[in-house]
DNA sequence: CCCCTTTGTCCTGTGAGTGGAAAAAGTAGG
DNA sequence: CCTACTTTTTCCACTCACAGGACAAAGGGG
């Protein structure tokens, strides 16, 4: 199938493109009570995006007391690449236009590997989901990476946790390989967009999203729209001092956020802790599985034992103590806990809403909730789809 | 004179207006090359705006090569107010369109006499500035005051330092009383938009402005904009943890911000170093005066004496420790460091960039300039001449 | 005094957009 | 089945914003 190149040549189409993408099928007269614009221009403005096919006709809708109306929706055969890369696993779905998970394979992977043996394998995963039928090409592409990107030129910049990929052209690379238009952004606002698509965000303007994987980061989304900072290292809290004089961080500095509390860290802390025997349920792991990760510890947690419990509670405290500083200085509507991590649940979560509810002013803290994430895994990949989408549903 | 309570009929009306007022007089033809409008159109707008008489002619412009051009400004005869609010005193200024200060009262006062007595003083002023000529009245007026507010309707919320203005309407009060449009906001945010408009942040679209006075406050400018959170508590970074388990703070928590370091905690500092006999220097401000404040320490600083260095020291390492965090989270481009300390100059802002040089990562530190502010006193009446004048300036 | 450049005004064509009228397609009730 | 009332959709005439060209006005330089 051809793909479809087509983008909306005004912003009222564009409007309406992304009412679509958001609401699902809708009537004319639906969109009509949304977009305030007159029944013949939106008639109009609906009749050139029917030409372009980036919408089509969709059966008759329900009446609502007089006659029914046309219900249009965005083409059904738009596909979107969501690629969300951890820095040990890559997640790769396929939605339609709506921003609908159709496919999505998750594999392991090491990020230091470096861009082109990671994209060499996404480019296979991408293929395998269009092998079984999913999509016969892909409209547009959103990419997640584990650091800093300079935005308007899908550059990643001096990430730390990714050497070899500073400077590759990856939005260039990957659209050249795909055939079709490609953004890339950081990992953390992929889930924030994701969360604010269709997971706990929906209805909030301001907020923070808060990701605990392999690293610590946050997304920080202002008005409706993610910021990215000057630099486009704006939510890199993993190396905000949390321990005055702290453990050494990769980074130099000591105390860092993310040498105290993180997959990495947490699986160290396990580590040291069964082999000092402080806690059976850990040791019987290791010697199990000959190492530890952080899900053993939420394992162990989930099953009592309480050095996991307390390695929880001390990590969720510490990034709670951060947190609290964030929300005195943005004063979010919402902050949202994702990440790998999230299994370690609301022995988290409690310990973080604690800090930050104990440390911020009340008028920050009164009416703020403190939530899980929604989406899980598919966050980072909704988010990504959307990113592109956002993108091909942009005036020319 | 009658006021013109002339508004802008349409956004183009407003942007030029906004030209005017940021670029000074102008040519038809320089307005043009800023606007992408049609020689035609624009000069139908401009028309428009002449016969408000927010706009006037101004004579003719040097030639540029052909004919010589007419130039237009806006009316002279425009007055803004400029009120700024802190704990101990008031600055009231007149401005005019072009937010140039015509003339500016400062006197002390205490916020803790309550909304009443404080704009009683504040009127007072204003008719004095009044009186003095430079103004026969006021066509609008910008109030800062140092705590939260809630923008839309110009109400200070929950303000710890501001005990009985909760819940006062600022705005409607004000407006009744001037007969005029008037818009209110924290005081820090006003001095965000005065650097912004005529200081060192002309250029800088995300930046952050540090106003260290009696409190600790910081505005957040995103993509030029004032961000000013969900409940306008967003900045609010005085009771942030800067040492843990430090120092009680009136707000219930230990270890704030501003319990290290403040006006009020300096002073407080210098007091028992002069009682201590620490300083000689400061014991002998002690005897003269009375009592100490930040001034004396600024003072003592710069006549040598070591332990007034110290503390000034001491206290930016701390508030570098918690701004470190803070460029890492938001990753600005560009720090101002103001308020009624900047008296301790480049002591304070030295040891200020070498906690966040050290402490935040080079990605966002590389090209960060942390200057000390331009305007001195006059950011704050600038800024709240600047807010009125954007809410002025808009499409009615 | 002539030619070139810039500025400002006038005028007309085009296209966007509005809002009313009427047709089309329903539902509900007798 | 017919009638009255709704809602949706199309059609059309009218307004208005705006672009852009032609032209006049004003100045500079040779």
């Amino acid at each position: 199938m051809r793909r479809m190149t087509a983008r909306p040549a005004n912003a009222h189409q564009a409007r309406l493109l992304r009412l679509l993408r958001d609401g699902g099928p809708n009537s004319r007269a639906q969109l009509g009570d949304q977009v305030d614009l007159s029944r013949s221009k939106l008639a109009v403005e609906v009749d050139r995006l029917l030409e372009t096919e980036l919408v089509v006709a969709d059966g008759l809708a329900a009446s609502r007391g007089g006659r029914r109306s046309h219900n249009i929706r965005l083409n059904p055969h738009l596909r979107l690449l969501g690629v969300d890369i951890g820095a040990t696993s890559v997640d790769v779905a396929v939605t339609n236009a709506e921003l609908e998970i159709l496919g999505h394979i998750n594999q392991p992977m090491d990020v230091r590997d470096g861009p082109v043996a990671v994209f060499e394998q996404v480019l296979a995963m991408a293929a395998k989901l269009r092998a079984s039928g999913l999509a016969e090409g892909f409209d547009g592409a959103g990419i997640g990476v584990p650091g800093p990107v300079r935005f308007p030129e899908g550059i990643p910049v001096a990430p730390p946790i990714m050497p070899g990929w500073d400077g590759f052209p990856v939005r260039e690379a990957l659209s050249q390989d795909l055939g079709c238009p490609v953004m890339v952004d950081n990992d953390v606002n992929l889930m924030a967009m994701g969360e604010q698509h269709a997971g706990v965000a929906r209805t909030v303007p301001d907020f923070l999203c808060v990701k605990i994987g392999t690293g610590i980061g946050c997304g920080i989304v202002v008005g409706g729209e993610v910021y990215r900072g000057t630099t486009g290292s704006a939510g890199d809290i993993g190396h905000i001092q949390a321990v005055p004089d702290g453990r050494p961080c990769a980074c130099g500095n000591r105390g860092c956020l993310e040498a105290h509390f993180s997959g990495a860290a947490l699986a160290r802390d396990a580590l040291e802790a069964a082999q000092q025997r402080l806690s059976a349920e850990l040791a019987s792991r290791l010697e199990a599985n000959g190492t530890l990760s952080a899900a053993d510890v939420a394992a162990a947690a989930a099953a009592g034992d309480a050095t996991a419990i307390d390695l929880i509670r001390e990590g969720g405290s510490r990034t709670g103590q951060v947190i609290a500083g964030l929300v005195s200085f943005f004063n979010p509507g919402l902050v949202v806990i994702g990440g790998g991590v999230t299994g370690l649940g609301h022995t988290l979560l409690a310990a973080i809403r604690t800090q930050v509810y104990r440390q911020s002013l009340p008028l920050a803290t009164g009416n703020l909730p403190i939530v899980l994430g929604e989406l899980g895994p598919t966050a980072g990949v909704i988010g990504a789809a959307r990113l592109i989408s956002d993108h091909l549903f942009s005036p020319a």
